[in-house]
DNA sequence: TCTTCATCGAACCGATCGGTACGATGATGA
DNA sequence: TCATCATCGTACCGATCGGTTCGATGAAGA
């Protein structure tokens, strides 16, 4: 049989499955581009099901924005701890795995900015600030770590250089070479 | 009496209103976010007036974006040649004004990037790549005359601290801070 | 076996949207 | 004076949207 009619599978699995398609689509097309019921048939799971795991659209939403942070944000930790305990060499990793990103073909900047440039409410500015947060957190250990004079504002000018970097590699098609002049930038910082 | 009922006054003028208004309100609230019949009833005109001048919702959009593009990059230029031919004065006055731009209390981040993340159809992605352009090509001129050795590369890393200190001031809170820091951050690569 | 529960699929709802059509109104220029 | 033109206001259209409801179906546990 292809598909039960009944309870399928695992309820979480149909959840999961949900997320990663929602996140993918919402990527690619904006927020209002995709309808609930495009997105269900999509799944192949009734609209009951998505709205007794989400309750709305807007609660879809927010549950996609903190799946993607957590995601990128454990990915890019990742490739700095990899790297070892040098600060410079914590920060080349993080700008490789960037430009590895620009480099994708679908890609289409950060997926959590965009979505609070297209939503302007609370939920989706309190994930992006807190998405934000994590970066800093991360680029003030490297800057603390290299010993610059003021740790925060550097900490605070590499996310620039990262925000940046993802909004040419978006729209201006520079793709792997904009993580290239941002660590470029960065190593400049570091040495104060 | 309070408006006239037949043709009001200047055709253009109409249309200017138009542009303005709709300019303000995709700006707030996001192209998806406003109506074609309340943004007519904003300005006091009627639906066939607004289509006659710009055919669509997404010829206004279009018409939008320039004009906004065009304002912005003239303002910029402004304050840079006010400064004078000194690359660090031209920067500072460039971070300067950005400043204070942040700082406004309606701030929400570049209406031109937003507006290319919620439409990602052609003509959005050509003036944002044209904006970006615009912005790259004064930076660059900087990075020339304060004789640094890449000036493509700096005025592309310059570019991007504008845009990512423009993501911070308005996700983070950041305001005027942002454009400080970018600018420190600036000052550096220009030294080299 | 019987009950409970998640699920599907489809119908349905009210609201909103972009866009069009039309009659009435008034300003402009011949 | 008369025709032309831009405009308003309203009604209307088809489509789409987020969200709800319901009967049928089947899996899991008592």
């Amino acid at each position: 049989m292809p598909v039960a009619k009944g309870s399928s599978l695992d309820p979480a699995r149909t959840r999961a499955e949900m997320l990663r398609a929602a996140s993918l689509v919402f990527y690619q097309r904006g927020l209002d581009g995709v309808g609930i019921a495009e997105l269900c048939a999509s799944v192949g799971a009734s609209k009951e099901t998505l709205y007794r795991h989400f309750g709305s659209k807007d609660g879809l939403i927010e549950a996609v924005l903190q799946a993607r942070s957590d995601r990128v944000n454990a990915w890019i930790r990742a490739a700095a701890e990899a790297a070892g305990d040098d600060a410079v060499a914590r920060l080349t990793a993080v700008f490789g795995v960037l430009g590895q990103w620009y480099s994708e073909p679908d890609f289409r900047g950060c997926a959590i900015v965009n979505a609070a440039t297209q939503r302007h409410v609370e939920p989706a500015r309190t994930i992006v600030a807190r998405h934000l947060d994590r970066y800093l957190e991360l680029f003030t250990e490297i800057a603390t770590t290299a010993g610059v004079a003021d740790p925060a504002r550097v900490g605070r000018q590499l996310l620039m250089l990262l925000e940046g970097a993802t909004v040419l590699a978006d729209h201006h098609g520079l793709g792997q070479a904009a993580a290239e002049d941002a660590l470029a930038a960065g190593l400049l910082l570091l040495k104060g």
